[in-house]
DNA sequence: TTGTATGCGTTATCAC
DNA sequence: GTGATAACGCATACAA
């Protein structure tokens, strides 16, 4: 491995002389040495070491990034918002992911501490676990207390920047909304019980339809796992149940998307024996038959603005929120009635 | 920060002591020191600087990944199957992404190279382009003198450890079934002219179809970018030819889904009016309408052949290669005449 | 088995 | 403006 002190061997100069000239320090060089530094890095094909860097400055140019499953669209297009920031900062993202066991965040954070970058992102929903969460502080703590910085992108279940989602407020005007298309009797694919970004949704949107005068029997609330095939076993046993509803919410879109393929299974026609609704806008919808009412939000947006607060923390500052609200979009799945 | 020699500090023990003690080194540590330590390193809410441990041991246990677009469901499945893979060898997984600026692979790598990962994974099309490849080339040799390891997931350009998808045979295959279903005139989709995974498909089906007795005009291939838009754009193309094919296949996938879009928009009645098929088999793929006939390639497990390969190298091993072949799956897009 | 001392590649502090 | 040299945090060769 070709190192500085090759290049600086080459150049004919001192490791310093080379370093300051590679690396704009506030020093200056005379500029015949630092082109011949130049041109001895390009020779030797030399590329810095990060970590004797990271190790010297006492900083890094590397970001971690948590989210709880890559392949899922919404973590996706975020993670997609992510990199395109940091590739604009020059920063190196990271990637752990938790595969949807919720209670492994903190030791996917060890981890990444371990990496000693400059800021960690977590991508989705905090849980309701006393537990997870107080590890989870824990590990937040103690990264902060070393120079790090931590941005979620959720809820504000830690005193630390944020990117919030108005999660309640979205749920609660889709409910409003679809309400005033005529539908009365609701269904909900509620997703996993201890997850926020889940109850957060569900009782928003109980509060919207009620406002409305909408109504949403405990009996017609399934939970499940927050992914595609737990939207399909979640209206699978909705329709096991023979309730009937007019309309059904799943509280997010790849749930909504896994019902819908439970309706055609079961030979309920899509929206005329049901109409259905989600939550996220993620990118895939466009390409769904019959387009699906949801609540959007803006994926990619999120994840720059994640960024955003990496770059811009101060040390020592407070919490920083960044509210995100989510738009109504009614699509031919919800057509009234 | 709390360093290795705070927690020797806190146990009483010298610096080699405890740094023997937390990373099962060959040397045994007697058993009440090892508590000791441990014991020393919770307390502290201890974790090792890899970064330091990197440069000490002379190896890191990260693994650079590059791929186009994280927000693709091609490159996010087979991400995620390079997720799970490099969590069960306890490795970290840094992301890079071109954002399908493809002239920029080799800047990735040297970013990347900066790093000091034990291996890079490379996934996604390579280039026809000489100057584009004999950068990457470059690139790769120098990651490789040095002792890293680099893997691609795509078609052999560079003579390294490869996945090679195999395009061709797929699309010829492809090809052969689908002129078996009484289709004759096609058209095709055929992405970027310089990418080579496009122009492997491309080649494949066209051979699939002559030999079978089918019939692709240059007139009815139109190229454009390998995205959903792209084939949006392109299929708006094709319909402005008026040439009228009874069946076109697209590239890749998310190119079928953007062209079944541009037909709706412009009244083309699928499969009724058009046959459609595509390539890849993303998941996304379940849920759209009509369903898509297409080439399934087994997309996460390529992610984990891909770390595989990763932690099986041979320090000064000749390339190997694992093939991965698609299959052909027939769907309602192409219902035959 | 435990401790001491050196080196990993780079930056930064100091002298020149 | 340039060059020695001491950190940075850890692993390990060597000495005890």
């Amino acid at each position: 491995m070709v190192t500085l002190a090759d290049v600086a061997a080459e150049a004919g100069v001192s490791l310093a002389t080379a370093s300051r000239a590679l690396n704009g320090s506030s020093r200056r060089v005379r500029e015949d040495l630092r082109l011949r530094v130049a041109e001895a890095a390009r020779k030797l094909n030399y590329a810095a070491n990060a970590q004797a860097q990271a190790m010297a400055r006492g900083r890094s140019e590397v970001v971690g990034l948590l989210v709880h499953d890559i392949a899922d669209p919404y973590f996706s297009s975020i993670a997609a918002g992510v990199m395109q920031a940091a590739e604009e900062h020059r920063l190196l993202v990271t990637l752990v992911s938790t595969q949807r066991r919720y209670g492994t965040e903190a030791e996917h954070l060890t981890l990444l501490r371990g990496q000693r970058g400059r800021a960690m992102i977590l991508v989705g929903s905090r849980t309701r676990d006393r537990d997870v969460t107080e590890a989870l502080r824990r590990e937040v703590e103690t990264f902060t207390e070393t120079g790090g910085h931590v941005v979620a992108v959720s809820q504000r279940a830690l005193p630390i920047d944020t990117v919030v989602v108005e999660n309640r407020a979205g749920a609660r005007q889709l409910g409003q909304e679809l309400t005033a298309l005529g539908y009365r009797r609701f269904a909900a694919l509620a997703g996993p019980t201890d997850l926020l970004t889940a109850r957060d949704r569900l009782q928003g949107f109980k509060d919207g339809i009620a406002r409305a005068g909408g109504d949403l029997s405990p009996a017609a609330v399934v939970t499940g796992p927050f992914t595609r095939d737990g939207g399909y076993a979640a209206m699978t046993e909705l329709i096991a149940r023979d309730l009937r509803p007019q309309c059904v919410f799943a509280v997010n879109d790849v749930m909504a998307v896994g019902a819908m393929a439970a309706c055609r299974d079961h030979g309920i026609e899509l929206p005329g024996d049901l109409a259905v609704a989600g939550f996220d806008d993620i990118s895939t919808l466009r390409d769904i038959t019959p387009g699906l009412t949801t609540v959007r939000l803006p994926l990619e947006r999120m994840g720059a603005l994640a960024m955003d607060l990496v770059v811009t923390a101060e040390p020592g500052g407070s919490p920083r929120i960044r509210r995100v609200r989510g738009e109504v979009v009614v699509r031919a799945s919800t057509p009234g009635r």
